[in-house]
Parts: structure tokens; C-alpha cells; sequence
DNA sequence: TCTGGGGTCCTAGGACCC
DNA sequence: TCTGGGGTCCTAGGACCC
């Protein structure tokens, strides 16, 4: 049994703990942020039963005295920036999860740094004084039971799980608190008469991925044993880039939607050629009139970064999909872009071992690759899960 | 509850390959 | 002409998270 060397960092409150650090103003009342749905509410207004994803008009009616800023999202990645600075002095292995939050691997740093929850707290008095912001932080063995930790420390708390009190924690929550069950889950659980962990761990993993699906299963088997595979992953590389607009419920004409459509493109594709990125499959996102939604998708030979030839196969995807907006109305169109280089199908090297360094073969391989698909289609970098291993074992029995 | 904008991962069927 | 066992990639949809 290893120690618990892993911790959750999570802001509370992000976007309107920024807002009421930034204009003391707000200090003290309740905030929310975003005009027609809620992107954020401070805790004064959470208690008045405020939530994000809210409605503006529910929010308005349980909080009427309630300050509605408008989202300044400099300003949060200018906090998030500042925030992941110090996580990334805390520990060496930091695996971002979000704008305010992360996963800090703290083993091995026993000696020159203090114990896991020393740690924590010390990372919680410095992000308070150097940020004024308040962050909560869970320490445990494994991510799901530090991210809960964090999330039940709320607000502004540390919680550490010891190995021997991780029944006492976990086993009494209702399914529906374990990271990644909502609310289809948490159904079909409760029609399996499971409603808490506790009762969960009581099934056998072929049970769960009979019932649940494989992942789901294989997944909340583990978490309800405090086995979870997953390890502090720094660096991980993003897959996707996307850009969506909702629209209201007003016509939309084909002229206005070609518009809007190129520039998406365009907002989307810039941000890939900042980072350097390409991608080869297209996806159109549409919601239609009754709110159901639907996407198409088209994958090029290639990654490209390139508005143009992007754009070319958004409005292929579009056409394709006129007569079903014609017919149902359009209340959100959205590309995203998928398949990223390095993500996706790879390209196998075999590296001499010979007394030459492997370093100048690396460089040369790199060279031709760049030559052959594009310099923004290589990436340098450790691989990435997936990048030349099987996809896929099988046994048809 | 009349519903933002940004993501991740999983499932399932079909085309196609050796 | 029907058939094994093992794969890859593409498309569409869904669950979930912040």
C-alpha cells in the first residue's frame, strides 16, 4: 500500500473569486458571472441555490440582489497562469485537469519539502497570499479519492485520506458524488439498487461491466476498491480544438450560417497555428430547434492547420445538413477539430542503436518526417499513449 | 431549468485489410 | 461459395466534466 502522495488543487469558485479579488466591491456578496447561463457563482450566491449551467432568469428569480458580471477570461487564464506557477513549484509532476485545477504528485519529496499535508497546506497559504485566492485541496493514494477529497474540503479546506479511513470517506457517498457518474449513471445504478459506494464495492467487476458497459464498469470497480490505474500525468497533449455559437431560436438564413460557420473556422484554426497543431478531421456540431443535436464529421489524408482547406470541408459538412436545419431550425452551430498530429495514427521509427548518438538519427527521422507531412504535423516529445501500440485486442470466441 | 463554451473519453456499426 | 481470427480507420452519438 503506497502513501498518499496525491494531491487535487482546486480554486473555489474560479471565475467569480477573480471577479471579487479584482473589485473589492463585490467582496462579500453574491456574484455571478455570465449573462444567460451561469458560468460561475461565488459562494454567497450558491447559497441562495445559485449553480453554473443555470439558467439566468432561475438565478435571478432565487438571488434577485445578485451581481452579474459579464466573464473576463483574460483575466482567468492570467489567474490560471499565475496559479499553475505555483503548483509547478510545489511538485515536479503537475497534470493540469482545467483552468483552477490540478494534480500534484508529491512522492518522493518527503525530505525536502515535508509531508503530503504539509505540502498541501503550505501550497494553500501561498496561492492565498501571493494570489488571494482560496483553494481546496485533497490529499489521497489515487486521483478520483484526492479530487473528492478536494471537492468535500469546499470551501477554501484540506482534507488528507489515510489508507485506513478510505472506507470511512468513500464507502457512505451516494453514487452519484464519484467523479464521472451523473445523472445516466447514477440511474441505472439506482435501478440496480446501488446508491451508495459502499454497496457498489459488494459487486463483482464482471457484474459492473455486464450491466454498466466495459469502461464504466472496469472503472467504478476500481474506484469502489481504491484501485485506479491512473497516475499524475504531466504535459499531456490536448485533442481537440473547437469553437461553438448558440444561436437563440431565431431563422437563421444559409448566407448568415455560412458566415458564422467561417468564423469559427477561422477563430478555431488560428488558435491551432498558435500552438502549432494540426488536425485531419472535421466535426460540424448542430443543435436544432427542439434542442436535440447532431454532428457530421469529414477526416482529410492529412493534418492541416490551414483556414482554408478546413473551411472547404465545414461547408461540405453544412450542406450536407441544410435540409435538416431547414426543416427543424438551428439553435447552435459548432466545429471542432479532431484528430490531432501526434494523437492519432502515427508513423513507426526504428532507431539504429549504434554508436552514433540516437539523438542525431532522432533529429534526422524528425527532418524527414517534417519533410514528408509538414512541419507542423511533427510534434517532438514522449510518446503518447496510443501513438504505436495495438488499438485494439479482441478474442471472438 | 427553456439550455454557454470549452473539453475528454467511450460505444457501436461498417468498410476494409491480411 | 462460405468461412476464421486478427486487425485499422471512419462516422455518429452519448455521457460527463469545468
Amino acid at each position: 500500500v503506497s502513501d498518499p502522495t496525491i494531491l487535487h488543487a482546486d480554486a473555489d469558485a474560479f471565475f467569480a473569486s477573480v471577479e471579487q479579488r479584482d473589485d473589492p466591491s463585490l467582496l462579500g456578496r453574491p456574484v455571478i458571472v455570465g449573462p444567460g447561463v451561469v458560468m460561475a457563482a461565488s459562494y454567497e450566491a450558491r447559497a441562495r441555490g445559485v449553480h453554473s449551467g443555470m439558467g439566468a432568469s432561475v438565478a435571478r428569480r432565487l438571488c434577485p440582489e445578485a451581481i452579474v458580471v459579464p466573464p473576463r477570461f483574460r483575466a482567468y487564464v492570467e489567474a490560471s497562469r499565475a496559479l499553475f506557477a505555483i503548483f509547478e513549484r510545489t511538485a515536479p509532476n503537475v497534470e493540469g485537469h482545467s483552468l483552477e485545477e490540478a494534480f500534484l504528485d508529491v512522492s518522493g519529496l518527503e525530505r525536502i519539502k515535508g509531508t503530503p499535508a504539509e505540502i498541501a497546506a503550505r501550497l494553500r497559504s501561498e496561492v492565498r497570499a501571493k494570489e488571494r485566492l482560496a483553494i481546496s485541496v485533497g490529499v489521497a493514494r489515487t486521483k478520483v479519492l484526492a479530487k473528492m477529497a478536494s471537492g468535500a474540503a469546499k470551501p477554501d479546506g484540506l482534507i488528507v485520506v489515510p489508507p485506513e479511513r478510505e472506507r470511512e470517506f468513500l464507502y457512505p457517498l451516494a453514487v452519484e458524488r464519484i467523479w464521472g457518474v451523473g445523472p445516466s449513471t447514477a440511474a441505472r445504478l439506482r435501478e440496480l439498487g446501488i446508491e451508495t459506494v459502499g454497496r457498489l464495492a459488494e459487486h463483482s467487476e464482471e457484474s459492473l461491466r455486464e450491466r454498466l458497459g466495459e469502461a464504466t464498469g472496469r472503472r467504478l470497480y476500481a474506484v469502489a476498491h481504491f484501485r485506479e490505474p491512473g497516475r499524475v500525468r504531466r504535459g499531456r497533449a490536448r485533442r481537440s480544438f473547437g469553437s461553438q455559437s448558440a444561436l437563440g431560436r431565431r431563422p437563421r438564413s444559409r448566407r448568415e450560417l455560412e458566415a458564422l460557420l467561417a468564423r469559427l473556422v477561422e477563430r478555431v484554426a488560428r488558435r491551432m497555428r498558435r500552438k502549432g497543431r494540426a488536425g485531419r478531421t472535421v466535426v460540424l456540431r448542430l443543435r436544432f430547434g427542439d434542442f436535440t443535436r447532431a454532428s457530421r464529421s469529414q477526416s482529410l489524408p492529412r493534418p492541416t492547420a490551414t483556414t482554408n482547406a478546413l473551411l472547404i470541408v465545414a461547408r461540405r459538412l453544412l450542406a450536407a445538413s441544410e435540409r435538416a436545419i431547414a426543416e427543424r431550425g438551428i439553435t447552435l452551430i459548432g466545429i471542432t477539430i479532431t484528430n490531432l498530429d501526434g494523437t492519432g495514427a502515427g508513423v513507426q521509427l526504428e532507431l539504429p542503436l549504434g554508436p552514433e548518438p540516437a539523438v542525431e538519427a532522432l533529429d534526422e527521422a524528425l527532418d524527414d518526417l517534417r519533410e514528408r507531412f509538414g512541419a507542423a504535423a511533427v510534434t517532438r516529445g514522449p510518446p503518447r499513449p496510443g501513438d504505436r501500440e495495438p488499438r485494439s485486442f479482441s478474442d471472438l470466441g
